[in-house]
DNA sequence: AAAATTAACGACCGGTCGGTCGGTTAATCC
DNA sequence: GGATTAACCGACCGACCGGTCGTTAATTTT
């Protein structure tokens, strides 16, 4: 019952290779990945790739699961630690930023880029990442009915409105805090929801203060 | 002083090609062209985009300029002969809305699509991009200061922060209406954009009702 | 110690990419 | 009517793309 040393090697290229190309996947796009350059940069051959993943798609798919990872590691799981609730739906919302702004990915945000990238473009990427963005809709838009439910929004709140809302602040923060300057962005990304949330909530002092 | 017909001819091609490249751009990306394919779907030949541009990338700055014609002409004149003030602010939000919900572009927006592909990409296409964002906030921005100055909006908004959130509103409608269903995504875009212009109004009953 | 398994590699393939070049055709100018 | 000009084309180029294949090196199993 040891470690067999060999496959140990091969998950640790394999987690190696899907950080990277999570990485690189925000600044050319899933598609603008090239498996050539992509083991360059990691000093390996590109053949050696095609051992662990038979083609390009799959090693896509497998990055956009690396990239699922991440995003729940750094923004969902800290967040729901939050109080049920409105506090835990701005919890989500200043987490997501914070991740954007601690620039732990080049650009920004990988689900944005290669949801952009591939909205339009049938095939398995895009279903799954439509998958993919359908459960993280029903993950915001059940916080926001749990926050409902707990009387902590307004009777006449449209849970799906806000979960709307806030999905566009965070989003153009991605964009915004590359074309404009990004403080006053990330800025702009957190009074919007805080703004937003306060209007809406019955006990606005569960939210911080401007 | 007739009109040459050589010449007409070319702008005619010129014209065809960049609508080509512009719509197409909304599916696969500026950079996702290939020449050989644009060529070959307007039954030209390759080397003849070459006599009307000399490299890839002035075709893209080429693209870049006509989709900018586009969307003067389909969102920014027609919002314009709205009134001054706050209805003018929310007629060039509707106005974009109805220009992405025409789906005069297959991708929805041309815009929105390459300021993602170029947002981390340092070179012309992304410098002619940044300028021509700058432009259109300051558009935005303006609007919202007239509004302001004209006491359409109360004394303590924030235009840039409001222009912020327009911004937003409608950049998550062009992609959400392709990952979720469209209509209720326009639904929420106006409805978002509405609500926020009505809270900040003076007189409310300047827009539209629910 | 031999056999089996796994990661990884180098050489190579057909195809497509952006781009070049030497024409051809047709309209315009003198 | 001949020279000029502009649009456009077909053949071709080197580079790179995703992908295949036979092999090597290291580890584990028997």
């Amino acid at each position: 019952m040891t470690i067999d040393g060999r496959i140990a090697r091969g998950d640790r290229t394999r987690a190696a290779v899907l950080d990277r190309a999570v990485a690189r996947a925000t600044e050319d796009g899933l598609d603008g990945l090239s498996l050539g350059q992509l083991a360059t940069d990691l000093g390996v051959s590109k053949s050696g790739l095609f051992a662990h993943w038979r083609s390009k798609e799959e090693l896509q798919l497998a990055t956009i699961e690396q990239a699922r990872e991440q995003f729940l590691e750094h923004v969902v799981r800290p967040a729901l630690k939050a109080p049920r609730g409105i506090r835990r739906l701005w919890s989500l919302h200043d987490h997501r930023i914070r991740f954007y702004e601690d620039r732990h990915l080049p650009g920004g945000c990988f689900f944005a880029k290669v949801q952009f990238e591939f909205s339009v473009r049938p095939g398995t990427v895009r279903d799954r990442l439509t998958e993919h963005f359908a459960m993280w809709s029903e993950l915001v838009e059940g916080l926001a009915q749990q926050a409902a439910r707990s009387g902590e929004l307004r009777d006449e709140t449209d849970t799906r409105q806000l979960a709307y809302e806030l999905e566009s602040f965070a989003l153009s923060a991605v964009l915004l805090s590359r074309i404009k300057s990004p403080e006053p962005t990330y800025h702009y990304a957190r009074r919007a929801a805080r703004d937003r949330l306060r209007t809406l909530a019955t006990d606005p002092d569960l939210l911080p203060e401007a």
